[in-house]
RNA sequence: GCCUAGGUGGCGAAAUCGGUAGACGCAGCGGAUUCAAAAUCCGCCGUUGGAAACAACGUGUCGGUUCGAGUCCGACCCUAGGCACCA
């Protein structure tokens, strides 16, 4: 210990002999402000990031999840941002032909609420939402190729999903039908899932109904085999996410039931993944939208009222699944297909009639929901399956229902079968007497994409005289949204005006479709836009896609992992089968990034609410060591309550402005701390002390390079003379780039690579710059730390190249490669575990042999006295690397 | 309710293929510098015991596999994301 300090105080003793022999002006202070917005205007001037396609260069496609422009960039979007900059400075540092592209997913409800509030038009606060988060993203130095811009309001853009979507009407892809939506009686109008408060309209506090409209769908089941399958092909994508999607696409197989109705001549399908249990079926269960139902309701009041109630559902699934299950006796009974008994008609709320057939067969001594449905309305359980032979515990019916696979019983001539067999069995029968079928069945339903509302594309679709429905022709296209308008609220102001839709097909008059496009219709192809976004003459242009795509990066937020991802991967194999694009998949690596946290501080009001301040208004107070004890409002000095990290929010006041962070730190701190703080798919939980951190180690780097510029007339690097310390330098230098090249290149942990980055760094400014290879080593590691640094910081990192002396971009001089001579090392730490508890460690020669490091261990006092006694048992020897006695 | 993740010091985290738990950073404490402060630099920093060497305990909880488990297996608890009209 006392040699390091003596050692430590030279090094500073001769680095400040060096700084004091030659004259010079003194180091500036790392001012991030000048440099950055300098090199920003410079980029942007130069158009420095634009690229075009270049046949014989490897291409590189990196791309984040375009905003939406809501007014001011948020955390997350630096996030991601930063994410994907720095994927992309590190691709074009190996030499490839990077395309970053930016734009604006514009289309969307905000804009109708903002417009709304603030008495203006949705597009007119759209644009200029954009124009200032532009410049937010510039100001964080984001290299974007900026002649590839996108903004999908703008009918440049939309006129090409209408034209697509016409192509997937002329292909049978495309159809109406009717479909549940929340109705706001008092506004009279349709509400999003999030505009459904406890029930209620979120303006104007209605209660909410379920209300049928015909709307436009497009037959995503068509393809969910294909997006199933595909999924194997995306060994670049989190598995979390393809197993979300896999449950999601939800492949089940079953057989599909035809029941018929008692003294009727009607009769109704079901479908079952459990053929097995088909004995057990004591009642069957209908969706109150069901035909039957309605027509037992006319004579029944008790039944009409309760399909009255059932209105009241909420749509959203979440809702449907914990709501308390409630059902009615429709009067009518079902034929059982293979025993001929009849079994009782429930209407039940639980029954979805958008999904399947809208009836379900209950079997309640083997399904959980049928087994508490039954038990509320005195309904038999019937046993029909058991455990298999050999299992000593009993089935009990009295509690729950039995859910797992067994064999069958109390089934006539298939007791005895087991799950495969009884399935295949009974399949076999209701084929034979022609009233069932195998049938594989998808949970995935086919994609809505009608909206009531404003602000999005207009659906290209006519309406004629005859009430027929015809798509828009090309040359109609696109069907233009005004977007000079008033909102009021309520309606549309397409539907308002009746003026709007009216038109002419093939001289006959016309209506528009008043409705516009789900916005995750334009996400789900603005990836392939970007490779060819001024292409007049179709939707994209084929050789530029091909060139392009797949996207060899995406980079965006978990939330997206089902809903975008799919519809994306849907709409490329669309694009795929008219032509337009070859390969299967959009995204060939993706990369899911955390949300952004900060820390929740509020007060109770007196009227049970509470009031959320500010972190930034915000000081907490520690006790000696550092543990947080209170918080205190700055500006009044009383206490807050903490309520600990979360999201940042509106609603919990705890966002903190991007904006004001680069303003006092600079782009560069910011874009460090953003890597540094979390690995990119863990939340990351803001903290300013932190933020001062990254900037405290960028104004070290400032220091050390300023430092070592003033030095002249450095000598080559001679690695035939090099000293011990010399050749360790070097070594942790070529070790840091390998770390960092693997950490940012391959496994994306670009915490770890900045945290490898902070130990040279900390080595670099305690190696003496005395002798001749002093500074050759150190001429060889500067230059290496700024290119590290580069796809992080590459403002710093490219005016402290500047400041080296070089005229060149840093980014053109490439990565730096790794030296392997210099890793080589000649002794390893052994460490030595006793009964698997580390009792001594001991330096050995690489290529030491078990026998040599044992004799060494053994010698070793600590391990002599767990040794002694005792017998040993066993000797394991991880080479160089650790070696484990049992002893007994 | 269902699907998918995640729980490691005061805090953010690291440990990449089962091999020294806590790298790196923040906060804190002690010191240098300073008239003073800021900035900067040096040192300490999981808990308990100990002057130290070292020992015991310690990766959400309970159990298992292994010479060895943060990592693998089983059960449970908590938190987050998604659930089809927020994007």
């Amino acid at each position: 210990m006392a040699t390091f300090v003596a050692l430590a105080t030279l090094c500073e003793l001769t680095r400040w002999m060096f700084l004091m022999q030659e004259p010079q002006t003194p180091i500036q202070s790392y001012e991030p402000r000048l440099i950055e917005t300098q090199l920003q205007q410079h980029w942007d001037d130069s158009k420095a990031f634009k690229v075009t396609e270049q046949p014989g260069k490897e291409k590189y496609y990196c791309l984040s999840m375009f905003p939406y422009p809501s007014g001011r960039l948020h955390m997350g979007h630096v996030r991601n941002y930063t994410i994907g900059d720095v994927i992309s400075r590190f691709q074009r540092m190996q030499g490839k032909n990077v395309m970053q592209p930016m734009g604006w997913d514009a289309f969307g409800l905000p804009a109708e609420n903002a417009a709304i509030a603030n008495k203006t038009a949705p597009a007119k606060w759209t644009y200029a939402n954009i124009d200032y988060m532009k410049n937010q993203l510039k100001r964080l130095g984001f290299g974007y190729d900026w002649d590839r811009e996108i903004a999908t309001c703008k009918p440049e853009y939309y006129k090409w999903e209408q034209w697509f979507f016409t192509k997937l009407f002329e292909k049978g892809l495309v159809y109406k039908k009717m479909a549940t939506v929340n109705w706001d009686p008092v506004d009279q109008c349709v509400l999003a899932n999030e505009q459904v408060i406890d029930g209620r309209g979120w303006r104007s506090g209605a209660l909410v109904e379920q209300r049928e409209l015909a709307q436009w769908f497009i037959k995503i089941t068509d393809y969910a085999e294909e997006l199933l399958q595909d999924l194997d092909q995306l060994d670049e994508w989190p598995e979390q996410v393809k197993t979300m999607q896999r449950n999601w696409i939800g492949r089940s197989e079953g057989v599909e039931i035809q029941f018929s109705v008692a003294g009727s001549s009607y009769d109704f399908t079901i479908y079952t993944t459990r053929p097995d249990t088909l004995f057990g079926v004591t009642y069957v269960a209908i969706a109150p939208q069901h035909p039957l139902a309605q027509k037992a309701a006319k004579s029944d009041e008790k039944l009409a009222q309760f399909i009255e109630d059932c209105k009241g559902n909420k749509v959203a699934e979440a809702d449907m699944a914990t709501m308390e299950k409630k059902g009615a006796a429709t009067g009518y009974f079902a034929v059982h297909p293979l025993t001929g008994e009849q079994v009782p008609i429930f209407v039940a709320n639980f029954v979805l009639m958008d999904y399947g057939s809208g009836a379900v067969m209950a079997v309640p001594g083997h399904d959980q929901r049928d087994f508490e449905f039954a038990t509320k309305y005195g309904l038999n359980i019937k046993q029909v399956v058991a455990r298999a032979a050999g299992s000593d515990s009993v089935v009990d019916l009295s509690k729950a229902a039995f859910t797992e696979k067994g064999i069958l019983v109390n089934s006539g001539e298939f007791d005895g079968l087991d799950f495969a067999a009884a399935f295949k069995a009974i399949a076999d029968k209701l084929v034979e007497k022609g009233i069932g079928q195998i049938k594989v069945n998808y949970r995935l339903r086919d994609w809505g994409v009608s909206r009531q509302r404003y602000w999005g594309s207009p659906i290209p679709m006519l309406t004629l005289a005859d009430g027929s429905q015809v798509p828009v022709p090309l040359e109609q296209l696109p069907v233009r949204l005004p977007e000079d308008v008033v909102m009021d609220g309520v309606k549309s102001p397409i539907k308002a005006d009746l003026e709007w839709a009216k038109t002419t097909y093939q001289g006959q008059a016309a209506t528009h479709e008043t409705d516009t496009f789900d916005t995750f219709m334009e996400s789900s192809w603005y990836y392939a836009r970007y490779c060819s976004p001024d292409h007049q003459d179709g939707m994209l242009d084929p050789a530029k896609a091909n060139y392009w795509l797949p996207v060899d990066q995406y980079i965006g937020g978990i939330e997206h992992a089902i809903l975008h991802l799919l519809y994306s991967r849907f709409f490329h194999k669309l694009l795929r089968d008219v032509g337009l694009v070859q390969s299967d998949e959009p995204f060939k690596r993706l990369l899911c990034q955390g949300m952004v946290l900060a820390e929740t501080f509020y007060r109770d009001n007196e009227g049970g609410g509470k009031s959320w301040f500010s972190p930034q208004d915000v000081a907490v107070e520690r006790d000696d060591k550092g543990r947080i004890t209170g918080a205190v409002l700055k500006t009044d000095g009383e206490k807050v309550e903490s309520a600990g990290m979360s999201k940042m929010s509106k609603s919990k006041n705890n966002g903190i402005d991007p904006q004001t962070v680069i303003d006092q730190y600079g782009a560069d701190t910011v874009r460090l701390f953003m890597m540094f703080t979390s690995p990119p798919e863990q939340t990351l939980e803001w903290q300013d002390s932190a933020v001062e951190g990254a900037m405290r180690f960028l104004r070290r780097v400032w220091t050390l390079v300023n430092e070592f510029s003033a030095l002249s007339d450095i000598p080559a690097l001679d690695k035939s003379a090099l000293t011990a310390d010399q050749k360790t330098l070097r070594r942790e230098l070529h070790k840091t780039i390998a770390k960092v090249t693997d950490d940012i290149g391959r496994r994306y942990t670009f915490n770890t690579a900045v945290a490898s980055v902070m130990e040279l760094m900390n080595k670099l400014q305690k190696a003496p710059l005395v002798s001749a290879q002093d500074q050759a080593v150190m001429a060889e590691a500067i230059p290496a730390l700024l290119a590290l640094l580069n796809p992080i910081t590459p403002h710093l990192s490219q005016y402290l190249w500047k400041l080296l002396g070089n005229n060149s971009e840093l980014e053109a001089a490439g990565w730096p490669k790794v030296d392997e001579s210099a890793l080589v090392e000649d002794e390893k730490l052994v460490v030595v575990q006793i009964n698997g508890k580390v009792r001594g460690k001991v330096t050995v020669a690489v290529d030491a042999t078990q026998e040599q490091v044992l004799a060494l261990a053994t010698a070793e006092e600590n391990v002599q006295k767990f040794l002694e006694g005792v017998e040993l048992k066993k000797v394991v020897y991880v080479p160089g690397k650790l070696l484990s006695l049992v002893v007994g």
